[in-house]
DNA sequence: ACTATGATTTAGGCTGACCTAAATCTGTAG
DNA sequence: CTACAGATTTAGGTCAGCCTAAATCATAGT
């Protein structure tokens, strides 16, 4: 009838694109485990697919070192995570889902809608930058801006900074942050840090409202990327 | 990652289903040589996946004879149905698609979208009991109201009448019918019609507007469904 | 420089969904 | 009542993508 993709690839292959891009942006050449680990396979399968992928000329593969997109296989990832983004970002905007619970449909959709579709989502949208979570929205031929961001585990006490993007895969995660009042554009103080990677201490400027303290885990904290605002005029 | 399709069917039953269930509207048990074009695939791979299917309960199969959808199985192809027509709704009248265009993205989003997703738009629409083509919306609980149509070319001369729908599968076509300014709700009188299966002439009512004959060959006017209209106040 | 450990690849298999070619069934026309 | 045409099924094969078990490679620690 009508073929499962709109890429020529099949959804098997988009997704090893897109989990390859990611890992190669934190670090590096993919390693085999690293990929398999993500889309839940075995590191065999992903050796066999590694070896179709590098076939059809989508990757370089060194055996037994990793793995590293083309120019081609670049590109298709990046189509993908633009779909991606725009779909949790059309979710959010025009259907009322919350920021936690937009990953999953659009892990489905991002390889079932048309180019076509997503101009339009895009377009309805004013051509946003950032997605629900604060991460940058590939444009149409692949030019991502990634904005310098430090972890807030990183943010000297005292300092004043702005939140800017997290990991969009957690549900649980993301509506711990909302019940913090922690999403991308907020800003908060670090009022404390214990040593030995301890839990931190913020005080998140919430307009017109008590600004509570909240203490959040080391871990979490390595989690969040922020950026230093201007300092408060006094 | 996360599983192709929504139902725990995989996107291939879906689509046997849901051309089996169509199949059966238009005519008593669906025969393996009508599944196979349909589909477009060949008539041994209809007898394999038929057999599958029927081992899961989802159909009969009296060899040699057809093949008939059990309960389970026609709810899963209503479930399909209801999605495809929600679908083609939504992207009609929420991003700006021409009913001709729409089939095709429908095919695919069908199988991928949750059903979460697809109750929002449904909510978003108003809960629209007809598609942009007048194909009704089956409920959640997969009931159906299908409406007694006849076919334009039964229509007898004089008459006025209601176009009512029309199947979606063919772009051309639709977009034929939007230059004579027939889509669903548009009244019309049958003004003449040649004998020998002939062409038909109709007069759309177009509001405030000049209203132009119309000549529709017998063929297009078989696949047109309408129902008589009141007769006019003279 | 060797060796153990962990990562990776190879070998061999499975399943779903498709295909072509060959066999078989059904129903109709003589 | 038989034979043939057309529909259907069976037989046997391919391919993508997954799996487990076994072999191989890379490297870090002695």
């Amino acid at each position: 009838m009508v073929p499962t993709a709109t890429s020529g690839f099949s959804r098997s292959t988009e997704d090893y694109l897109k989990t390859i891009y990611e890992l190669e942006l934190a670090g590096g050449a993919a390693q085999t485990s690293a990929i398999a680990e993500a889309l839940e396979v075995a590191p065999p399968s992903v050796s066999g697919m590694v070896k179709r992928l590098s076939e059809s000329g989508l990757l370089q593969h060194a055996p037994y070192r990793g793995v590293q997109l083309t120019l081609s296989g670049k590109r298709a990832a990046l189509r993908i995570v633009r779909r991606h983004r725009i779909l949790e970002t059309y979710l959010t905007s025009k259907l009322g889902y919350d920021w936690d619970s937009v990953h999953g449909e659009a892990e489905r959709l991002e390889h079932a809608v048309s180019d076509g579709l997503i101009e339009r989502m895009a377009m309805a949208l004013g051509n946003p930058l950032y997605d629900p979570h604060g991460a940058p929205i590939p444009s149409k031929d692949g030019d991502v801006e990634a904005p310098e961001t430090i972890a807030l585990a990183d943010v000297s006490v005292g300092a004043v900074a702005e939140f800017r993007m997290v990991e969009d895969r957690d549900p649980e995660l993301l509506r711990y942050l909302t019940s913090l009042g922690l999403r991308p554009g907020v800003l908060f103080e670090v009022v404390g840090r214990q040593p030995f990677r301890g839990p931190i201490t913020i005080r998140v400027q919430a307009p017109a409202k008590r600004e509570a303290e909240k203490v959040i885990g080391n871990e979490l904290a390595q989690a969040l990327r922020c950026v230093l605002a201007e300092e408060e005029v006094g």
